[in-house]
DNA sequence: ATGTGC
């Protein structure tokens, strides 16, 4: 990227400064390697953001952030819909709610290393992954009606996982404003049939070995150990999010000119929160938000299932759940005041701080479990949302490491057979839906994770409480 | 991300 116009605004942050039709200013967290190599579209797409109707404070990219439609991914937008704010479908992405969850094993990772092969074998036949893969559970439009509205409460309540866990994901399990009714027939067909569905591309099941602390203090609330194994998945909310985000994307296109917004490039397609077709969408994404909840809250049940018949001693329990494909209605102080905004996070995971209202009792004086994934062959952080006096990019942090290559590049360079073969010959067995998926995935194409995480808590985003890497690797 | 394009 042509960093010329940024200027170091604190540890690892940079600020450029409205010009044109910029209302805000621009800042992105990052590193100085990781600034200049970003790609220039994502200042690019940040500079239209920022010159969104009612947009707040700035326009963030997160050390992770690259290239996406209309939106940076990494990209972090909030809107006061009293001053005309916006929603955009484009700011939220595709995969609505696409997310996070790590569950605690309590067992020690050896015990995963002596039958980690038939481990991975049998999470491989349980868990449905790929391309239009199908579940177990096949929902009538009633029971569909019923998930989208309650969300991992209602898998709960279906015998998929105890009450417990939902105190551990966000939004207690259930997103509030879901509006079933508001999501197109050809969404919910879709669905039916691929509840507890990994999907593809970077989504992923992974058991993971704790192997590093840096904060001993947060990690024992968290219940994370050296040593110990967890379970980690990646997912969303499959073919209904993406179809919701699709017709909605049209949608805004079409009606933004009506409500006067000239926008700079079609994909950021945004309208009013405040208008008809904003209610719509956003009643239809917390819809999307409550599948995605639900899913992973069924994918848990599975995985409990195979570590029950495999291996009784575990007993996997929520650490938490994030999403981090969102746009949600959050109170933040801006300038002294206490104000309602829309807070668009794609790429993004929501980081509250130690007190904050949304947080179990437990892990009051600690902040929220920020879950970070890596590739199947480095690391994934776990860290804790940090608030204080300061609340950067309206409590957000990264969400991955961030793809360098694109999948058409990964193919050309790397054979998704060799990829698999490398990375079991360093002890981590991988099971892929398909080799095509594995090379597009080989770790080689994305940022490193561990710049990209060190960067996130210089900038004072969240701080690491645990590294953990791979044992093994159901990949969608 | 995605019944991998509309």
């Amino acid at each position: 990227m042509e960093t010329g116009r940024y200027t170091a605004a604190g540890p690892d942050a940079w600020r450029r400064e409205p010009t044109g039709a910029m209302r805000v200013p621009i800042i992105i967290y990052a590193d100085r390697e990781q600034l200049r190599a970003m790609d220039d579209k994502v200042d690019e797409q940040l500079e239209h953001v920022a010159g969104l109707p009612g947009i707040v404070n700035a326009a963030y990219a997160m050390p992770d952030a690259h290239w996406g439609y209309g939106f940076p991914i990494g990209g972090v937008a909030a809107f006061d819909a009293d001053a005309g704010g916006v929603v955009s479908a484009g700011g939220v992405g595709f995969d609505i709610s696409c997310g996070v969850r790590t569950m605690l094993t309590g067992v020690h990772a050896d015990e995963i290393r002596s039958r980690q092969r038939l481990l991975a074998d049998r999470l491989a036949r349980e868990i449905p992954a790929g391309v239009g893969s199908r579940g177990f559970l096949h929902l009538k439009p009633r029971e569909l009606d019923e998930m989208l509205a309650g969300g991992a409460r209602w898998a709960v309540g279906r015998g998929y996982g105890v009450k417990r866990d939902l105190e551990r994901i966000e939004e207690r399990g259930c997103m509030a404003g879901a509006e079933p009714e508001w999501v197109s027939e050809r969404a919910k067909k879709r669905q039916q049939d691929e509840v507890g569905t990994l999907g593809s591309g970077n989504h992923y099941l992974e058991v993971q070995e704790v192997v590093e602390i840096f904060a001993a203090d947060a990690a024992r609330a968290f219940g994370l150990r050296c040593g110990d194994a967890v379970v980690t998945l990646h997912c969303g909310s499959r073919g209904l999010g993406h179809q919701i985000g699709t017709e909605f994307l049209r949608e805004m296109a079409t009606a933004a000119g009506r409500h006067g917004i000239v926008l700079p490039d079609r994909e950021l397609a945004c309208v009013p929160v405040q208008s008809e077709t904003g209610r719509r969408y956003l009643g239809a994404m917390a819809a999307a938000v409550n599948c995605a909840l639900a899913n992973r809250q069924v994918l848990t049940h599975l995985v409990r299932g195979v570590f029950a018949e495999l291996l009784p001693a575990a007993e996997p329990d929520l650490l938490y759940d994030v999403s981090h494909n969102t746009c949600k209605k959050e109170t933040h102080l801006v300038d002294g005041h206490e104000r309602q905004l829309h807070v668009h996070r794609k790429g993004a995971t929501r980081s509250f701080g130690p007190k904050h209202s949304s947080l179990p009792p437990e892990l009051h004086d600690h902040g929220q479990p920020v879950l970070i994934g890596g590739t199947m062959g480095t690391s994934s952080y776990i860290l804790a949302g940090l608030g204080g006096p300061v609340e950067r990019a309206f409590s957000s942090a990264c969400h991955g490491a961030g793809r360098t290559m694109s999948r058409r590049q990964a193919c050309k360079r790397w054979r998704g057979r060799a990829v698999m073969d490398e990375l079991e010959r360093r002890g981590i067995i991988v099971r892929g839906a398909s080799f095509k998926g594995l090379a597009e995935e080989a770790p080689g194409a994305y940022k490193d994770i561990d710049g990209v995480v060190a960067a996130a808590e210089t900038a004072g985003l969240a701080r690491r409480v645990a590294r953990v890497t791979p044992l093994i690797c159901i990949k969608g």
